[in-house]
DNA sequence: CATATTGATGCATGATGTGCATCAAACGAT
DNA sequence: ATCGTTTGATGCACATCATGCATCAATATG
């Protein structure tokens, strides 16, 4: 009969207090019964008092025996459980990956990734989060979050980090806007113009990083309105109230009312990078990024 | 610090898993650094899946070194306080001895023996618990008392007896009854009487053994009326309705409304025995038996 | 009284756990 | 890039422990 590493004194006793009897206990165990009396021996010198009175012809349960007994008949089945239930986990059978996107990898980088991890794990649920960047650096933080797809670059010394995109910007205009003249726009360009951007709740970071390119050509940022969400955004182009800026990922998702042409200048782009904590080495993250790293997707 | 014998694996595990650096964890436990190492590489060989990762300068908790942490935190906490709980009934300190009586101990023996044990043992609770014998035996059997005043004799294989007493009977009689001339009656001079007993329900087992007496002697047992309670029976007697049989032990008990005389007949007698089960060799039962029976009370 | 069965103990032996010395890896300071 | 410090892991010798076997005294039964 297998004994549970750790537990053979406890489990020892556990027989003989069913049996009451060393001799049947210890077959029951395929011990000696001069094995078994040590053990229980032992496990009353450690704990300080009797838990089985004897003689040469009976056994019996002291009142400290029985109370031990019924307070840990269960222990060796909810100890095999614990064992069973971190053993799944272990194995990636029921885990979870908790994966974080923002906006800018929800049309391409992030549903290939996920679709092919399923295909490879089938067995590990994906559990998809839409979230801004900001939002995702705590999440990381607070374990709640195992991996991110977030703007970049972002250095720190417990994350890891994969640039997984560098998408150039477009402008977006409303249908007969001068700028359909032209097939690229110079940033200079856009001095004059009435911009309708993401308000810095829903857009944060990527507010930021559009202020930062700006300031660096010298070019003011003119943001004429804001808007909460996406699809009122595009209305206000369309309709002729301004432009807005966009990275190249989105450019196919705008619908048919508004237009689009590239911004040539280098530092005039969206990097979206992978990023996940140095000390989560959980075999399913791992895997995610092998997969979110190898996908056939342009750069 | 103290480890708890034959959960040493896993207590290893959770100091490793709190400190997160085993030097450290080594050091809570007196323990060399590298014996601290092999024993992780047990338990982890015994459960077959890693539940730390580490490297030379850096320790981390896998998600099942997680979930088996919480399970086993939880289990070792509660064996602990198991072991607690066992320890003080094993002490006698919180323990409780339950003690059940019929009406005939009820006077004298049964306050005299709990008097004197509480002074001898004041952190032993009594639980005292009005029962007839029939009653006693089936808590007897069900382990729901630990020792009993009933009344004898009883012998079975299965449990210890004592005599405490052997109470001659005695008629007890309304004021200016014929018997009253008497100084003591034959059991003969009761063929012709009303008798006034408790029901079977309040009396079983003495109704069973008065039976026993008058057959025995060829005497018909004329009940003219039964009662459920002693004092609706004594009210009965004094009114003049008839006579009922008591023990020496209640008759001081009585009121001054009723006359006594006993009955001069070898067999006319109560036994009064205390009874426990073989197998209860707790300390405190067999404490009580040696106050009960050492008690200065006439026999 | 003889026999069978029980829990406990002494002993020799094999298995296991430990401390010490030492290693390579990793991090921080210079 | 180098050096010093700290870490978890490993080899080794030795101490400690657990076990099976033989045997015992006690107890119940015929």
């Amino acid at each position: 009969m297998q004994q549970v590493a750790g537990l053979d004194l406890i489990q020892s006793f556990l027989i003989v207090a069913e049996e009451l009897n060393f001799r049947r206990s210890a077959e029951r165990m395929n011990l000696d019964q001069s094995a078994l009396t040590r053990r229980i021996q032992k496990l009353e010198d450690s704990l300080g008092f009797k838990l089985l009175e004897r003689t040469t012809r009976e056994v019996t349960l002291t009142k400290a025996g029985q109370s031990f007994y019924q307070d840990n008949a269960n222990l060796l089945s909810r100890y095999e459980q614990s064992v069973e239930g971190a053993r799944r986990i272990s194995d990636g059978k029921t885990g979870i990956l908790r994966v974080a996107y923002m906006a800018f990898a929800a049309t391409e980088l992030m549903p290939l990734a996920v679709a092919r991890f399923r295909q490879v794990h089938p067995h590990i649920d994906v559990a998809l989060q839409y979230m801004r960047t900001q939002g995702q650096k705590l999440a990381l933080a607070n374990d709640e979050i195992d991996i991110c797809y977030m703007i970049g670059p972002f250095d720190h010394s417990e994350y890891h980090t994969i640039t997984l995109a560098t998408d150039p910007l477009y402008v977006v205009t409303p249908k007969n806007h001068p700028f359909l003249r032209k097939l690229a726009i110079d940033p200079h360009d856009l001095a004059n113009e009435d911009l309708i951007l993401g308000d810095m709740r829903e857009w944060g970071e990527y507010r930021w990083r559009l202020n930062d390119m700006f300031s660096s050509e010298g070019i003011p940022l003119r943001v004429a309105l804001e808007a909460s969400n996406t699809l009122a955004l595009i209305g206000l182009v369309s309709a002729g109230l301004g432009i807005t800026i966009y990275p190249e990922s989105l450019i196919g998702f705008l619908g048919r009312n508004v237009e689009v042409r590239p911004i040539r200048h280098d530092a005039f782009n969206s990097r979206t990078i992978l990023v996940w904590k140095r000390t989560n080495r959980d075999v399913q993250v791992r895997s995610f990024v092998e997969v979110a790293k190898h996908l056939p997707v342009r750069m």
